[in-house]
DNA sequence: ACGGCCACTTA
DNA sequence: GTAAGTGGCCGTC
């Protein structure tokens, strides 16, 4: 590296002959991201436009100079870049740029790249910790000018004005237009000495820089020009007659004072490469083509080849140098157009790839080179590193910067990230490249003793969290993580937001959904075919269980690191996999933004009442009592009636009754549909089984179990929802699970009562009126169901009207609810079989109301006979998002399950697309509450409910802005040709305002 | 101690 | 007939 050839004292002064160009990284990067078409992309399908750009822009910089005219050649050369957001002027004031918004999405990968591009160059590339590119700009330009050199800055921010001098030029190259005293007259109506003072007057909304009250540019320079500058402005404000004026002078002139020194640029920075190195290199061309080549940047690789001579076929693209996305191998596995699935789409995508490109890699066959390249490399546990310094701590977290991303683990002390603490973390650059940091382990065996102190030779956790912070909350860094929501929540506890971000286990999910588990276990077993070493190896199991902070510091570092080795090579092989299986809008719009959702809905809990739960097990206690021995009495002996195996016995050995069915395991089934059967016949045994099952399921899983989960820190109940669990996008709710909260019934509801707001606030429910129904009519595209929902009308009526021909008006509730059950039935994929279970009636007359059902409605059974052709065809099927949903054993012979995936595959889709509408409200809904100035706390989700805590005074502005993001939920990426319906109550507890 | 099975809760 | 999670029982390790 350049920087590294350097030393401090081998070159020569700048002279009066000497010309140094200092270009503003920041100032290139986001012209050429703006200025450039979004898809211009490589061929794997990493947005790249903003590089492209950047060396389009370089190049020509380089080659053809500032102007035309001869003799305008540097003869020193540097590009200078923002190392990270936070600098020195924070600490002065906080708010400094601290509105500034998050740069987009697609930019921050390119980041890293963009310096890579730089030293492909040969050019430096200079950036210093603490410090923004405008201070490193301006003592570089200070050092030389005093050298006697001319310098150039090439930027278009107008806060370096302030430099422009005899000596020190600044040119806008992407605008043609230079900068002169003059123009700096124009904007600022001072000379380029007195810009600061104007500043410091007028501040700046965009970088947030407070200046005073009521005065803009043009007053500022009207009072600089009359005073000379702030400090005397400020000794002799009462002079000024204007009242406002004069007032706001001298109530802000320490807000002025502070923002002068907020657009003061610093000319001291101890720079870590003396301006003397900044000598232009020849450029190494081989170097740059490599480069280019693996950003498959085919014009301009070509182009540099034709000026600096270097042969182009010889050059390799670079392997690995840019990990995540590059092309491992340009010359042998081509593809030829059409082979792989999108690859003509692919190649067009592409849009710098030139002529001749049939042989362009597709992402496909990128992501399967780069699974096997990366497969080939062994992990090795016992190769990583222990962190105990502070500097090595600092060394890990700059080769995370160099490359722009960092593989991130944590460890704790339980799996609870709400009661976890942090007792170490683990980080990995490369495969193979890793470390482990411990922070809070002790002494297992002194415990015993009574002793059980820290281990020596650990960081301090607060220190080492301040090293790290900064890294982890880097914009230019991407973390890597697998189950992030975990590691999220955690480090959000310790006062750390993690982003921006990635996350293996969404990753394999977006994919893969319905091809297995997505644990990093199975996913590195799968993808490495590698088994880590297994949780239980180190902590135990089961009564011999161990917390983490108890490992020894060895087997610590081989499984942390581990972990962190493996996330990270997860994610080389399951990035590219996004572009190859064209799934990146699916992750990035309705996975990876779940996860700060859904882990701050987590942290906030919600309020149950404890002592309502106790008397209801009291009660549900005393009810159970009397059932048992009305029970016992009846059956003539005592048994144990929670066991079904000892009441089947019961049932229909000792009492003979007549057992209907088996189970699969062929005991009898005491179900409560066989129960309720026999107690139609008359039977008073079976009814009060249901009874005492009913009690028995309400007290041990909800009023015995929810009180043991409310957290002793925050009162609260706090679930765990898991974002990558089922095969169609809903989310899953565990420990507790708050997404089977009973309503059903009277007393079940009693549970739910218990669910209750803050003292001052309300709960909101709000929830989609039928959306699946919609969804399907949407879907299958049916005239009836969509003028149904238009016009309001009561679905199941009105299917119940079209199939058996009576009027909505009047109709005998039995009708209905036989078109209800119908309706539900399509939803999961009919059968004759189920529909006949669930209505009661023999399978010939279920059969018939299918027939009907499908007469009347045949865009119905066309959409089911469609998507079971594509689920066979493919293996998967698709929601109206484009979210798959697998099915690897359709194709099976097995007529039951391959009758069973059908169903499934039909009603995949429909799920899963109201899944992916509710994911969609969910992202959304935040910043809308915020955006309309409300403090609405999302707490729950329950697949078509959102439950909310709201102030009382706000609920009557919080209800329609929730419905509005909930019914607008689709907005802009598709029009759904049904509205959508959201239904929302406010009260003290969930069962009203359900 | 663990896992399969059954039953029951929700959308 | 779809999608989930939990608790109790009971056999196996």
């Amino acid at each position: 590296m350049i920087r590294a050839m350097s030393t401090q004292d081998s070159s020569p002064a700048l002279t009066a002959n000497d010309h140094l160009i200092l270009v503003d990284g920041s100032t290139f990067i986001f012209r050429a991201y703006h200025a450039l078409p979004p898809l211009t992309r490589k061929p794997d399908g990493l947005p790249v436009g903003a590089v492209s750009g950047f060396c389009n822009m370089l190049w020509k910089l380089l080659q053809e100079g500032l102007t035309p005219e001869e003799g305008d050649e540097p003869t020193h050369f540097a590009v200078i870049f923002d190392h990270s957001a936070k600098t020195f002027r924070n600490d002065i004031y906080p708010e400094y740029k601290a509105q500034r918004p998050e740069p987009p999405e697609d930019l921050v990968p390119q980041f890293g790249l963009i310096r890579e591009a730089t030293r492909a160059f040969s050019v430096h590339c200079i950036e210093q910790e603490g410090f923004e590119a405008d201070d490193l700009i301006a003592t570089y330009a200070r050092q030389a000018a005093d050298m006697g050199a001319r310098v150039t800055i090439v930027s278009g921010d107008k806060d370096l004005m302030q430099l422009i001098g005899p000596k020190v030029g600044m040119i806008d190259t992407m605008k043609n237009k230079i900068f002169g005293e003059a123009e700096v007259f124009e904007k600022f109506g001072v000379g380029p000495d007195k810009v600061i003072e104007v500043q410091s007057l007028a501040g700046d909304s965009v970088d947030n820089v407070p200046g005073v009250p009521g005065i803009g540019l043009k007053t500022a320079a009207l009072l600089i020009n009359e005073f000379g500058d702030l400090e005397t402005l400020l000794a002799r404000a009462g002079t000024i007659k204007q009242n406002k004026r004069r007032e706001n002078l001298i109530e802000f002139a320490e807000q002025a004072r502070v923002s002068r020194e907020l657009v003061t640029l610093k000319l001291d920075v101890p720079v870590e490469v003396p301006v003397t190195d900044l000598f232009v290199n020849h450029i190494d061309g081989a170097k740059a083509i490599s480069f280019l080549k693996t950003m498959g940047f085919n014009t301009l690789t070509r182009r540099v080849a034709e000026t600096t001579g270097a042969d182009l076929e010889s050059v390799e693209a670079a392997e690995f140098q840019v990990p995540g996305w590059d092309v491992p191998d340009h010359k042998g596995r081509m593809v030829e157009r059409g082979e792989a699935p999108g690859g003509a789409e692919a190649a067009k995508a592409a849009g710098d790839l030139s002529p001749g490109n049939e042989g362009m890699m597709v992402p496909q066959t990128v992501a399967d080179a780069r699974a096997e390249s990366i497969k080939a490399i062994p992990v090795d546990s016992s190769a990583y590193e222990t962190v105990t310094s502070l500097d090595r701590l600092r060394e890990w977290c700059d080769a995370a910067r160099e490359k722009g991303y960092v593989a991130f683990d944590t460890e704790t002390t339980s799996l609870d990230a709400m009661q976890a603490d942090l007792v170490g973390l683990s980080l990995a650059t490369e495969p193979g490249k890793a470390c482990y940091v411990p922070l809070a382990h002790v002494d297992g065996e002194a415990d015993l003793l009574g002793g059980g102190g820290l281990i020596a030779g650990q960081l301090p956790l607060r220190e080492a969290l301040e090293v790290l912070k900064p890294m982890l909350e880097d914009r230019s860094v991407l973390k890597v993580a697998q189950n992030l929501k975990y590691d999220w929540l955690l480090m959000s506890r310790y006062g750390i937001e993690i982003g921006p971000y990635d996350d293996t286990m969404l990753l394999s999910y977006t994919v893969d959904a319905g091809k297995g588990g997505n644990g990093m276990d199975e996913l590195s077993e799968r993808w490495l075919g590698h088994k880590p070493i297994p949780f239980k190896e180190i902590c135990g199991s089961g009564k011999s269980l161990i917390t983490f902070d108890k490992v020894p510091l060895d087997k610590a570092t081989a499984y942390a690191a581990e972990d962190a080795d493996v996330t990270l090579r997860l994610w080389l092989i399951l990035k590219p996999r996004l572009a190859a299986d064209r799934m990146a809008t699916v992750y990035e719009t309705l996975e990876r933004p779940m996860v700060p959702v859904l882990a701050r809905m987590e942290r906030r809990g919600i309020s149950v009442d404890r002592q309502m739960l106790s008397r209801l097990s009291g009660d549900f206690a005393q009810g159970m009592a009397g059932l048992e021995a009305e029970i016992h009495e009846l059956a003539g002996q005592s048994f144990n009636i929670g066991s079904p195996k000892q009441l089947g016995d019961i049932l229909f050995g000792k009492m003979g009754l007549p057992g209907g069915k088996k189970t699969k395991t062929g005991a009898w089934s005491t179900s409560v549909q066989v129960l309720d059967d026999l107690a139609a016949e008359g039977h008073l045994l079976p009814s009060k089984i249901v009874a005492w099952r009913q009690l028995s399921k309400l007290k041990s899983t909800y009023s015995d179990a929810l009180p043991g989960y409310i957290n002793p820190e925050t009162g609260r109940v706090h679930t765990s929802y898991a974002l990558a669990a089922t095969t169609t996008g809903r989310l899953s709710s565990s420990e507790p699970n708050l997404q089977n909260i009973p309503v059903r019934t009277e007393e079940g509801r009693k549970i739910r009562k218990a669910f209750i707001s803050e003292k001052g606030h309300k709960l909101i429910s709000a929830d989609y009126s039928q959306i699946e129904l919609r969804v399907l009519a949407h879907m299958a595209d049916i005239p009836q169901l969509k003028k149904a929902f238009d016009d309001g009308l009561d679905i199941h009526a009105m299917t119940a009207s079209e199939m058996f021909g009576t009027p909505i008006e009047g109709m005998d509730p039995m009708v209905r609810r036989r078109a209800k059950a119908i309706n539900f039935g399509i939803i999961y994929g009919i059968s004759a079989f189920g529909l006949a279970n669930q209505l009661g009636i023999s399978r010939g007359e279920a059969g018939d109301y299918i027939k009907t059902y499908f007469e009347r409605f045949p865009g119905i059974r066309d959409y089911m006979e469609e998507t079971k052709k594509l689920v066979h065809a493919n293996g998967y099927v698709t929601t109206i998002f484009g979210r798959k949903a697998h099915y690897p054993e359709v194709n099976t012979n097995n007529p039951n399950h391959r009758a069973f995936y059908e169903r499934a595959a039909i009603n995949a889709p429909i799920q899963g697309s109201a899944a992916d509408i509710l994911r969609r409200a969910m992202v959304r809904m935040e910043q809308r509450l915020q955006g309309s100035k409300l403090n609405a706390q999302m707490l729950l989700q329950v697949h078509d409910e959102l439950i909310f805590e709201v102030p009382d005074g706000e609920v009557e502005d919080t209800i329609p802005v929730i419905r509005h993001v909930m019914e607008n939920a689709c907005d802009p990426a598709l029009k759904l040709s049904v509205p959508l319906q959201v239904d929302a109550r406010a009260a003290d507890n969930w069962d009203e305002a359900h």
